[in-house]
Order: structure tokens, then C-alpha cells, then sequence
DNA sequence: CTGCTGTCTGTGAGCGTTCACAGTAGAGAA
DNA sequence: TTCTCTACTGTGAACGCTCACAGACAGCAG
């Protein structure tokens, strides 16, 4: 492969022209070939792709913007807190599932930031100006603003987890929270436990509501009457898993079980047990969920509800170019599954 | 501030010329207030500006790069195996920080990870085509080709950590390792111990040299003869600490310190020392690197080296930038600071 | 009056691509 | 033959912007 420019400066890259000079048929040739190839004889096919490859030819995607109307690039769009993103593992498997599925389409990640007003309005601009074709939107919080002023613009739009408070017509991809939460308590049950405690997570979030629920449903049930001094909320922070700990063993002393909705608060819980001198898993069990790196590196190690992030991101990148492509909104839940660890 | 695109679907946005006509101007007058508002009268300006508000016009950046030949966008490159970048919540906060300090100046921050050969062969193409206009690369192993190939086709880079092994001419920012590795071995020293181990980062890293090179001094300074029975090498990972911790043990069972090269590995090392009945601080200090959040969240809490990932990040935007505007590459290398905590 | 600054403004051209359209050639049917 | 159909190819015209240029006008000097 021979790059007509040398090694050093920065010299003009080749157009659409120069392959088609070099091929010995039109522009025109040349851009159907790079578009599907229909419509195109195979011959000329064979010299325009020997074209391309002698002058190093790389498709100048400003140019085509400029007429398709399309950026072929999608945004990933973050509200959390700033604290959130730098403490949650599962940002991370996100992020990095996201950018390979969308690189197998050849299609850029564009990381965006909203934690503030300010940020918010430019990167709202930004969007709704067609910078992007679509978002990945990662914020569970009910109530972003954002999320609705991109739907009303038309803007495709797939939400990480159930977006609450949003009219229905928007796209998500989401683990069923519920089907884990009841698999740990069921889990936990199983293991001859009676007095169940709970730390949620936000109540504002998906994941707060729906794990709870589940908990519930599954105490229900089992005959065991819902008994509130032992459920507690936290916010997903290690720190919030350790204060609710706190609460729970002030509250009920006679806790023989937790389960907590993130394995950051269930390292916290650990903590706050540990302190108690309570053992884990022979006094108190605690269950955790997530799955992330959190959940091995705690020590005892956590049993937990596997979320299926790589599946997860795959699903948020089809739906989102399927919804690009034209395609209605559509709603993806995906299993979870119960790793069995030595804090049960 | 009225949009003239109503709720719902997609209309095509405002273009200069809509802008032109709306404020009584031409097209030069609005692309003029656009860049800089020189040789414009001031009533031009209020009016093109009014009629900017107005319509809700975002300038249309395919068609400006299209001519202008830059991208108003950088790259954010990952070199490294997958697993690093989920492990290490370093890369969170740089890529945080420069997401953001790239907003400021109004550029997107493209994430591009190019873990295969095959991924990093398409992102040099991508690259090299014009796409971004420089590349914030986070990849601290040597001999990683791509760093050399941008480099040779004369792509504004800037690294994070300094590059070995390459030619000098490329940028790059980091903190200052072995200062920060004296700092921690000459406290580990004023406690009082005397046989202080090391778990160093690999060896074809800047991280892994500097902070070796900074403990030898330290040592030779104090006239203790360095020992490599209790030298190690680790990947930063955290079981790969634990498996130094291991090794140092059962070489050198007097030890009564380590200095280890990441808060990670450090977590490992204190898995491997209570493992092994040792209490920490009491019988053996440890001392971490990076004060990242595994710092906060050991147990005990880890007395380790900050690195100022918050003025890394923006002195890799500001070099980059002043680099893409025709400056020429620089080094920028920024103190540490010793935090101090329970494990010593 | 002419000529020279300097500030400000409008206009045409063109960036590299796709798209619509017109056109060619060859195969098969009438 | 002639007409139609299909497969393929080339050509202008955009897309929305910036840039270079030319022109207008004011102020001031000669």
C-alpha cells in the first residue's frame, strides 16, 4: 500500500476525484461503489477499489454530511452528578460496549457531559442542530429535562434503564430489575434467612423503584409482612450503603439478611457490619447487585444480580441506529443473573 | 426566544443565508460576527446577533469544515487492553476532565478505543484522514506504533505520561513520578521502616520506571543497599499486587514496608497481608500511587501519591490546542502531592 | 479636486461529496 | 428492423459555509 504522501507534513488527502482519475471512470462510479456498490460492473468495481487502496483514499465525511443531511455520529449523552461517573463501574462497561458496537458501524462516539444548566443548554443546541443522528442517553433520574426537549425536537433517543416520568414514546434498553431483585431475595430465603432488610436505591431511579418492588413481591409471597423500619434508601455512593446499615442495625437488631441495591452500597454495607461485628455471611448476609468490579473486590466477596452490560450496550446501539434508520421507538429488557459469592 | 421549528418532527434548521436575510445583512456579514466580529459595525452585529437569537440558528460545522479543512474536534485514544480501562479509575477522571475542558473551547471529544490491530489500523485511517484535528492518547506502553504513526503523518498529539521510546518531538503531560515516589519512600523511611519493599508498574511503562528509579534514589540517599529480593514487578492490576505481596513475603519475611506502584496493586498487597496475619500499619506500612478511589474505599485507607488528574487533563487540552494553532510540542510535567491515611 | 488611508459590506467561487437525471449499450421481444 | 427494458455510467447541481476580492464610503492630506 503506497500513501502518496511521504512521511511528515500534513499534505492534502486525495478526493473522490483523484480515485476516479486514477480508476478511469467518474465520480460518480466512484461513489456508488463507496456506497453499496449497486448499480456498478464489476470491473469497474475492481478498479476503483484498487484505486482507493493505491492512493490511500479515506472518504471526507464533512463533505457528505454536508448533503446526506446526516453527521453519522452518535452522541453519549451523561446527566448524572459528576460523582456518579467516576464511582459507578458501570458507566465504564457502558461507555467502552457503546464505542465498539458503534465502531463495528463505522460510526464515532461523541462523549458529552451535561452536569450543569449551562452545559445542558449548549449540548442541547448541539444535538438539535444535527450534529449528531441520535443520543445514548445515561441518566435514570426521573424529570431530565434533557431527555424531553430531545424527544420533542424528534431527536432518536435510547435511554439506559426505564426512564420514569417521560411520556412512553422513547426508546430504552434495560435490565429487568425487578426479576433480579426477586431472584436475590428468593436466593437469600433459600438460604433459611427471615429477616430481610433492604437498602434501595433512589426512589426517583428505575432501579430504586423496581428493585424494591421486587423485594416486595417476593416477601409477599412468602408470606413475610412488609415491615418498613427495615427498608432504607440509599443514592448507589458507598457512603449511603454504610449510613443505611447504620439505620437498619439501629432498627432492627435482629437483621439476619440485606439486600442491597448496588454493590458500591453493599461495600458500604460490609463496612458498617464489620464495624458491628457482625460476620459476613454468618451472622448477616448481604446481597448485592450490579455485578461490577465492586462486587469481587469486596472481602467477603459478594454474591450479586449480574447485569448484562455488554448485551446491554449492543441492544442501545441497535435499537438507536434502528430508530435512525426509521424505525419506532421500542422498549428492550434483558435478563439478569444470580452469581452466587461468599457474602450468603 | 422563538424557534421557528415546532415541537415534533425534524425541520431542516436555519442556515446563514435565513440569518442573513432576517437581519438585513449578507452572508459575509453573518459569517463575520460568526468568527470574531471584526470589520463589523456594531449596528451589523446587534442586528446579525438578534437575528441569530431569532431563528435559533446553530452554525452548520460539516459545512464550515468542509472549507475551512479542520474539524473543530479531537480524538480521545485508547491504546490500552480492555481491562486496564475498566480497572482503573484514573482514566474516568482524565477523560472527564478533558471531555470538559474540550467543552469550554466548544469541541466535541470523539472516544476512540483501538484495542485489536484491527481497530487501531481503521482509527489511524480515520485519524490521519482529517477527522479529528488532533489526539489526546492515553496509552503509556512503549512501542505502541500508533503513537508513531500520527506522529510521522504530523498529527497534533499529545500524551499522557511520557512516551518511551519514541522520538522526543511529541507532546506530552504528566505528573512527576519519581518526586512522587521519593516523597512516599522518604515518609515510609521517617516512620521508622527499614526494610521497604517495592511493587513497581511494569517496566515499559513511564509509571513503572520513574517511581522504581525514585525509590532507588531514596534509598541511596539513605545509604541502604538496594535489595532486589524485595523489588517486584505488578500490572497495576489489583491481583497482580496481591501477587507481588505474595512473592515479597516469601522472599523477604522481615519486611516491615512496601511502596507499591498503584493504589490498585496496593489493594491487592493488603488482601495478600492480612491473608498472610500481618497487620497494617502495625507489623507492615503500605503505600500507594495515584489516590484514586480504591484509595479511600482499602481498608485500612490507603496513604498514597495524588496525581493531579484535574490539571492533567486541562494541560493536555491547552498543549493540544496550542499545538492544532501552530505551536510547537511541549512537555508539561506537574507535581504530586503525599496524602496521608491509615495504612502507614 | 485627487489620492490615500482605513473600516465596513456584498458577491462569486469553491470545499468534496451525493443525488437526480440523462444518456449509452446490449439483450430480448414484437 | 424497432421498440422496450435493464444494467450501467457520466454530469450538473446542490449542500452551507468561508475566503478572497472588489467596491463603497468616510476622513484626512496634499
Amino acid at each position: 500500500m503506497t500513501m502518496n504522501n511521504g512521511a511528515g507534513g500534513r499534505r492534502r488527502p486525495p478526493t473522490i476525484h483523484d480515485v476516479a482519475r486514477e480508476a478511469g471512470v467518474s465520480r460518480g462510479t466512484v461513489s456508488r461503489v463507496l456506497n453499496g456498490g449497486h448499480y456498478v460492473s464489476p470491473s469497474a468495481a475492481e478498479a476503483v477499489n484498487a484505486a482507493i487502496r493505491r492512493t490511500g483514499y479515506v472518504v471526507n465525511r464533512h463533505a457528505r454530511s454536508l448533503i446526506t443531511g446526516r453527521s453519522d455520529s452518535v452522541g453519549f449523552l451523561l446527566t448524572e452528578p459528576q460523582e456518579r461517573f467516576f464511582e459507578d463501574p458501570n458507566f465504564n462497561v457502558l461507555l467502552r460496549g457503546c464505542t465498539q458496537a458503534l465502531a463495528a458501524h463505522d460510526i464515532p462516539l461523541l462523549l458529552m457531559l451535561a452536569g450543569t444548566e449551562d452545559e445542558r443548554r449548549r449540548i442541547t443546541r448541539y444535538i438539535t442542530a444535527g450534529h449528531v443522528d441520535g443520543v445514548l442517553l445515561v441518566s435514570s433520574h426521573s424529570g431530565d429535562p434533557i431527555a424531553t426537549e430531545l424527544r420533542e425536537a424528534g431527536v432518536p433517543l435510547v435511554a439506559c434503564g426505564k426512564p420514569i416520568g417521560i411520556g412512553s414514546k422513547v426508546s430504552y434498553v434495560a435490565a429487568d430489575d425487578r426479576d433480579g431483585a426477586r431472584d436475590m431475595v428468593r436466593h437469600l430465603l433459600a438460604q433459611g434467612r427471615r429477616r430481610v432488610g433492604v437498602v434501595t436505591g433512589p426512589l426517583d431511579t428505575p432501579g430504586g423503584v423496581e428493585r424494591l418492588a421486587g423485594y416486595r413481591e417476593v416477601l409477599a409471597e412468602a408470606g413475610v409482612d412488609y415491615d418498613e423500619r427495615i427498608v432504607v434508601s440509599g443514592d448507589y455512593s458507598r457512603a449511603s450503603g454504610e449510613a443505611g446499615a447504620e439505620r437498619l442495625l439501629a432498627q432492627a437488631p435482629d437483621l439476619d439478611a440485606v439486600f442491597v441495591a448496588s454493590d458500591l452500597m453493599a461495600q458500604g454495607v460490609l463496612t458498617a457490619l464489620h464495624r458491628a461485628g457482625r460476620r459476613v455471611p454468618e451472622d448477616v448476609a448481604v446481597g448485592g447487585f450490579d455485578d461490577s468490579p465492586a462486587a469481587t473486590a469486596a472481602s467477603p466477596s459478594l454474591t450479586t444480580i449480574r447485569q448484562p452490560w455488554d448485551r446491554i450496550s449492543n441492544e442501545m446501539v441497535r435499537v438507536l441506529l434502528a430508530q435512525i434508520g426509521g424505525e419506532d421507538p421500542a422498549a428492550v429488557i434483558l435478563p439478569t443473573e444470580l452469581v452466587k459469592r461468599e457474602s450468603t
